[in-house]
Order: structure tokens, then sequence, then C-alpha cells
DNA sequence: ATCGTTATAGCACGCTTGTGCGGCATTGTT
DNA sequence: AACAATGCCGCACAAGCGTGCTATAACGAT
């Protein structure tokens, strides 16, 4: 058996050039060529590890969810109190420091990409989903009542259940405009905002 | 002088191609040869009218704010409640219809884009001031205070301004919530949410 | 009816793209 | 030292792209 590396290990880099590439050139200047070059790679050593180019586009869409799931996960496992958890249970989706800028960046691409890609069909409905229970997770912590267990349940009190809706809306509006206006939003602004919005979840 | 056609209604007719092109395949999808085609014209015929397909593309997107624009100035001089008019100035900018979906969807796709495309970098930034503006329009009105009469003047009171702030996210949150995931969002839903958020910046 | 301007068509060129493929380099095993 | 499996390279090709350009059709003025 011959030079043996680490396939995971190397598809983590390809992603991150991938990523790199979309920050620079947008989703549309994420060529092959490109992508390779960013990563120090040929083109057939690319296409070694991803057959086709909707293929790696996938991967790495793929791979900024697994990012933002890991974050959550991590912090469901935390113990802070619950208003702290609630806020940074939000802020594990948001762009709140440069190198997540990147990642917003990339993850809007996709996400307006899925609109007429079917390869990111499945992607789409996820991130609506998880983000929605995330946000329920949110409203259920500042409220003080039981977090839903089950993603995709709907929250008892209908009431909760509109906040959740808001605040889902209210951080996807977040993300397009630290996306797309970052010199008039900076990440502290992003924060306050975030602060901001769950007192009001709070209050009433 | 030979034959004589209404250039502005021929470009209006382009301009309407190149958003059912986008509405179909996105912005990467807006090729000279499909525009043309989905015209009933041929490649000559079109750059006949634009000498670019940036040039195209890019008032293609003009149209599309010219068309919010439109819709804002005439409401401002219409004379129903002011509950009514904040909520009508908010819609004015979201997809609330079938039709106004496409519109949203090229919008999105071209404010996406203008984070990498220098030809669109005005083009993003009015509609940032433009939308904030509207968004302070519609506080001030619920809250029946003046509203500000030039565009890019912060409202005096600063939690106000935080509301407009608020406000200005939640419509681009919604925005995106539309065209991304239009099965989940009706537009009946669209319009309730932005029924609600109005009265939260009613109520304090 | 003729002319001259304007509107449209469509071909051709050079370029970039994604992908198929044959070959070379590398390295653990024998 | 020799082998063979694995990793990687880079050219070749067809397809699609934007755009330059020339020829033709349409039509108001004369």
């Amino acid at each position: 058996m011959p030079k043996v590396v680490d396939h995971d290990q190397r598809r983590a880099d390809l992603v991150r050039a991938v990523w790199a590439v979309i920050g620079l050139h947008g989703i549309e200047g994420a060529t092959v060529r490109r992508v390779a070059e960013q990563a120090g790679v040929s083109m057939g050593g690319l296409r070694y590890y991803f057959d086709s180019q909707q293929g790696l586009l996938r991967f790495a869409a793929l791979a900024v969810a697994g990012n933002v799931s890991a974050r959550v996960r991590a912090l469901l496992q935390s113990d802070s109190d619950a208003a702290n958890r609630a806020r940074l249970l939000l802020e594990a989706m948001l762009p709140v420091d440069q190198e997540r800028r990147v990642e917003a960046d990339v993850w809007l691409a996709f996400l307006i990409r899925s609109r007429v890609d079917d390869a990111l069909e499945e992607l789409r409905s996820k991130a609506w989903t998880g983000t929605r229970h995330i946000c329920r997770l949110a409203v259920s912590l500042r409220r003080g009542v039981a977090m839903p267990e089950t993603i995709g349940a709907e929250l008892p009190d209908a009431d909760l259940e509109t906040w959740a809706q808001h605040l889902h809306m209210f951080v996807d509006g977040l993300t397009v405009q630290a996306v797309t206006y970052p010199d008039r939003l900076s990440t502290d602004d992003l924060r306050v905002a975030v602060h901001r919005q769950l007192a009001l979840v709070a209050d009433r």
C-alpha cells in the first residue's frame, strides 16, 4: 500500500479554498481552476477528491452548515445562565467576527443559488428547519419555558411560536446586512442588535 | 427618418425578459443568448439597445429599484390613516404577490452579486439608504412624530432610530425568506408578519 | 417609387468553462 | 531493490460564453 493521506483533512483544506474563492469572487467565480489555484493544487488533483464541480460546491455548502451545527451542539452542553445561552445560540449562526463573515458570505451565496439549483434543495430545507429550531430554543430560554426536544416541533404557546418566527426573520435580515453592508454594520452593532431583540422577546 | 420605435418601451420589455430569466435560472443563468430568446429577439437585436451584458444587467437592477421607488412615491401622496400608510410603505418593498416575488428574486440576486461586482456598488449603497429611510418613515407614522424630510437623516429620538434599524433588518429577513422559502412563507403570512411587527413599533 | 436612416439578424472569433483521460510521482509493502 | 497501489498533474476537447461586425429588413421622408 502506497502513499497514504488523510482524505478528510484534504477535503477540509479544499473546502476552505472554496470558501476563500467565494468570499473573493462570489459563487459564480468559484471555478474549478480558481479553487485549485487557491488550494495550491492542480485541476486533476482537485478532481481526485471531487468528481464534479457540483459535488465540490455542495460539499462546501454542507461544511458551512456543519460548522454552525457543531457550534450549537457545543453550546447546548454549556451551563451559563439562560439569557446568555440564548444570545450565544443566535450568535452561533451569525457572522460575529471577521472569519465568520466569510462563512456568511458563502452561506448566503448558496442559499440564493439553492433557489435554482436542485442539488442544494435538501440543504435549503434543512437550513430552515434548523434555524427555526434554534430560534425556538432561544425564545424558550428567554421565557423560561421548556425547550422543544424534537426539531421541527412548534412551541406549544402560539405567541411564543410567533416570536420564534420573528426572531428567525430578524436573524436572516442580520445575516444579509452583515454580508451586504459590512461597512455599515460592525460586528459590535450586530451583537448589540441581537441583544436588544432578545430583550424584546423577554419583556413581553 | 425611418422606422421609429419607442426605445424606452423596448428597453422595458428587454428588462422584463432579464427578470424572467433570472427568476428561472438565477443571475448566473442570465446569459445574453437566454435573455434574447426570452425576449423573442436575436442577440444582435439585444445588443442594439445594450452594448454590453454588464450594462444590461445593471439597467435591469436599476429598474427594480425604480419600481420600488415609484410605489413609495405614489404612496406618500395618498391620504389614508397613518397606520395604514406605514404598512403600505413596507409592503411596497416586499413581495406581497406572485409577480413581485420575481422582483424580489431579482433584487436579492443583484444584492448578493453587488458584493463582488463593482458596477453595482452605487446601487447597493443607495438601496441601503433608501430602505432605511422608508423604515424611518414607517416608524414616524406609527409613532405620530414628524417624518424625516431628507433621505439619510437619522430620527432625532435614538430609541426610534433603533426601531427603524430593527425594522430594516426585519424587512430584509422577510425578503430573504419569501424568496428562499416561498412554500413556507405565503404572501398572507408575510402581510401578517409586517402587521405584527408594526404593532410592536407602535406599542413601544 | 426611391432613398437614407434605423432596427434587427446572425455569423464568427477568441476566450473560459467543466470534464475525460493518459501519464508521472510518491511511498508502503514484499 | 522491485513492485503496485495511490495521489497528483496537466493537456485535450467540446460546449457555451460575450462581443465585433457585416448584411439585410423595415419604414418615414421626399
